[in-house]
Parts: structure tokens; C-alpha cells; sequence
DNA sequence: ACGTCGATCTCGAAC
DNA sequence: GTTCGAGGTCGACGT
């Protein structure tokens, strides 16, 4: 069956196969392929899979993906940027993806091919996510009252020495220097620990007190409790008022708020 | 076009679509949509994603994923667990896939569906990666010589106190504590600071010398200064290698070696 | 090109 | 259940 912008063949032979994915990869169509089928992995680790019926996605900028009935993941696959190459021999389609750096190679034997499905299609619909920790980082930038009045960042991406990286580093009114740890979903154990290591790691080098404020929508029972033995704080920002804030000042890096 | 194990469906109509789909997922079959959709998530995060052609995966378990023409990532999706109701409204079909802890709900809109692909298959074909790190490590419990003559592990999983765990602790001929990390692939800075960071944590417990080795198949220029710097060893660990041990010990547990 | 870090991370194992 | 760490992580951003 052919249509403008797919087509879809039955149980083609190897050969026929052959040629529809060659067709198919040259114009760098999406081609989904469903069928009996063994797979060699050889690159940054190596792996064999058995043969069984799996459907494999080849994608019109080189990535791979072969998919077993369950699981998010694909049991194996190919990065973009792969090149392709198709052979029948003896009585399969082998079908090899390659890329370099790192050299990794993908070899699928195809015994059979149940179904092909091939298409042009650009798909131009456009992706929003809402708030991602990025987005947080940025909103409190832009609009340092979020924490709370008087609040100024000095720098996003502060180092703590062997700690990491501080998400947020300024002062409070007072001349307090004040360090953010930002979560975006609700904050546990984990994010005091790190806020509490970078708290640690900078209150030796400077001569002034520091406050620790982890900021995220909400924080957890236990990790409230382990917030209040360290002497730290919690500053509750919901993902929606950084969205509001985003749309206001819509911005592109996180320098351009640092003066 | 019907077979044994599975189904294609050619540009049904929206109402057809609906019952070949329920009755696909209520018999827990891998379902391949291909079609024009909308797409809306709310949960961890929330996305929208506008009209637009593309390959819709349901499997068995209660995975979704949503493929663009490019990218190893999927676009949206939902992990395995979700349950799945699908309906038609106005001149839209919806498919809404739902999943609990956390909360999350996941619709895709399709205004025109091109084709279905359902099946039932099993793949039963086993799956080998040749060598993870538990696999190095297990390698190094069985064949201590890995390591060194004389080296004898004590334990793995060893609690350095706040650093984390030691992925094997033992001592060697000369009565030394040995702390080894063992990473999988090339061993970069990251590494040796980790292992500095056990090394550290666990000096002040003990009345002994202690030896901090980076297993690993090579190591980074920069890591091996590094590791110098802070008076720490390096020991190369093919895959190879352990892979060669395991074949000859076929070993479950890691247990078993801790005498 | 390389390194670092977030992710609707996913996945598995240990507790 | 939760927590923790690895991943052929991938992908984005900064240098």
C-alpha cells in the first residue's frame, strides 16, 4: 500500500527487503522494521542477543533502535549519527550500523521480515516542557526576590572544591553570602546532603556567615528534619511561578543576569 | 493482512482503529501506531507536543513510547506499569495511558491514523552484555590475582562513612589495607577522586597502611597524574579478562567468596 | 573536540 | 516499599 508520505510491504522476501531499505535509507526516510532477527553489538561494551521477533527503527539521522515487547529501553541500539549498510547473504538480511568515536558497531541479521514500514515525514510540531531545574535556575536570576527580598546573585555554577558546583551563590541583605541548591520535583535526604557538602566545603574560605537554602516546590518529612540539625533552610518555589517568570523575561543564558 | 503472530491495518477509520487497538492492549499485545497526533503530559514534569506525524509503540508491560524521525530518545512516553483507555471523541481518537507513583497521565490525540501493526510475540531470545562492572568485580572476588599475588579481598561493599560504599576491600601479602574501584570502561578523573574519597574516609579508622587501587581496562592522561598526586595506584583490568575468569567459575553470588 | 551535569532519566540490587 | 549507583546511559551547555 503507498501513500504521499509512507508506504508498508508484507512479508517481503530478503531481496525485495534489500532494495526497499536501500530505497529507504538513501532518501533517509524513517523505516520500521518488524521481524525474526539475532543481533551483534561490538564498542564501548559488547553483546550478543538470540534470535526472536523484534521490531527495529532505523531514524533518518543514523540512530538505531531495537525494541523487545517490554521495556522502555531497547535491548539494543545506535546512537544518531551511524551510518548504514544492508547486504543479503546466505539466508539473511544483515543489516550494519556503524559509527566511529566511539567506534562502535551494530550488526542485525534479519532470517525473516515480516513487515516494513517506510516514510518521508518531517514532523515539525513543536515540543514544550514546562520546568526543568534549568528553568528554575534562570527564574531566580531573573527575579532573585523569588527567594526573598533583598536576595543577590553573585554567580550560578559556583565552585565547592571537591563538593562540585554550587546552582546558586549570592548574598542576603544583611551581607550574608547565601548558597542555593535547587531541586525541581520534591526534595529528600539527597538534596540536603549536597546543599550541606557545598555549605561545608565553602564556609572555610570566606570570612563571613553563610546560609544554605534549598530551594525546590516541596520537601519531604525526614528531609525537613535533617534540613533543621544542620542550621539550614527551605525556600518553597513552585515551577509555575518560575513559569511566569520565564514568560515575562524570556531568556536565553544564564550570564547574561550577571553583572 | 492477518498471520499467526501478527496483524497490519492499513489506514482504518478512527472508530475501527479504537476497537482494533482495545482489543490489541486488552490481549496484551505490542501495538505500533503510525499516525498524525497531538500530545499532552503531565506528571514529574509536564509537556505539550503539537500536531505532527509520528510512531506510537504500546507494549505489553505497559510501556509507551512516542518516536519523532530523529533522536535515540523518545519524544514522550510512560514507563512499563501504566494502564491504557482509549476512546473516540469528537474527530480525534484518544489514548490516554496512566500510571501511579508517582502520578502520571500521558494523552495522545490522533486526528488520522495511517496504519497499525499488532502482534503477540514472545522473543524469548536471551540477551548478553559480556561485562558490567559487577561482572569485574565478581571476576576479582573469584581470581584475587587479578589484582596482585597475595592480594586477599575481606569484603564488598565496604561503608566508607559519608564517602559511599568501597566496591572491594581487602588486604595484600604485606598485611595492607586494599581499597580497589573498579570502573568498567576508561578510568577518568572522577574515578580517582571517588577512590580518594574512600581512601580518605577510612584512614582515620584504621591502625594501618592503606593502598588505594583504580581497576580499570585503561586510564585517562590527566587521571593518571592525578592519581600520583595523591600517592594512589593504577591497575589495568581487561573485560577480556573477566570474562575469561567468569566462564570458568559461572558464579551467581558475590556472597560466596567472602569467607 | 572534550568535560560536566541534568533527566518525566531507566534499571536493577540491596536493605 | 525506599535508597543507591550504574548506564554502550543520552542530550545540552560551556569551554
Amino acid at each position: 500500500m503507498v501513500n504521499m508520505s509512507f508506504s508498508t510491504y508484507n512479508s517481503p522476501s530478503l531481496e525485495d527487503a534489500l532494495h526497499i531499505i536501500r530505497d529507504a535509507l538513501s532518501r533517509h526516510m524513517l523505516t520500521v522494521l518488524f521481524g525474526n532477527c539475532r543481533v551483534e553489538y561490538e564498542g564501548r561494551a559488547s553483546s550478543t542477543l538470540e534470535w526472536g521477533v523484534r521490531l527495529v527503527i532505523l531514524k533518518a539521522d543514523g540512530s538505531v533502535l531495537i525494541h523487545r515487547p517490554t521495556g522502555y529501553e531497547p535491548v539494543n541500539w545506535q546512537p544518531p549519527g551511524s551510518s548504514f549498510r544492508v547486504e543479503v547473504l546466505d539466508d539473511n538480511l544483515k543489516l550494519t550500523a556503524v559509527r566511529s568515536q566511539p567506534k562502535e558497531i551494530l550488526n542485525i541479521f534479519f532470517s525473516q521480515i515480516h513487515h516494513i514500514l517506510t516514510s518521508s515525514l518531517a514532523d515539525t510540531g513543536e515540543f514544550s516542557l514546562y520546568v526543568s531545574e534549568l528553568d528554575m535556575k534562570k527564574a531566580i536570576l531573573a527575579s532573585p526576590s523569588l527567594i526573598e527580598e533583598g536576595f543577590h546573585p553573585l554567580s550560578a555554577e559556583k565552585e565547592a572544591g571537591e563538593a562540585g558546583f554550587v546552582d546558586v551563590f549570592g548574598e542576603d541583605r544583611n551581607g550574608n553570602l547565601v548558597i542555593i541548591e535547587i531541586k525541581r520535583v520534591q526534595a529528600g535526604k539527597d538534596a540536603v546532603l549536597q546543599l550541606k557538602r557545598y555549605v561545608d566545603a565553602l564556609r572555610g574560605k570566606f570570612n563571613r556567615p553563610i546560609r544554605g537554602i534549598l530551594v525546590a516546590p516541596e520537601i519531604q518529612k525526614d528531609a525537613q528534619f535533617l534540613l533543621a540539625v544542620n542550621n539550614l533552610e527551605f525556600k518553597q518555589l513552585s515551577p509555575r511561578a518560575c513559569y511566569d517568570v520565564l514568560k515575562t523575561f524570556k531568556v536565553k543564558k544564564l550570564s547574561e543576569f550577571l553583572t
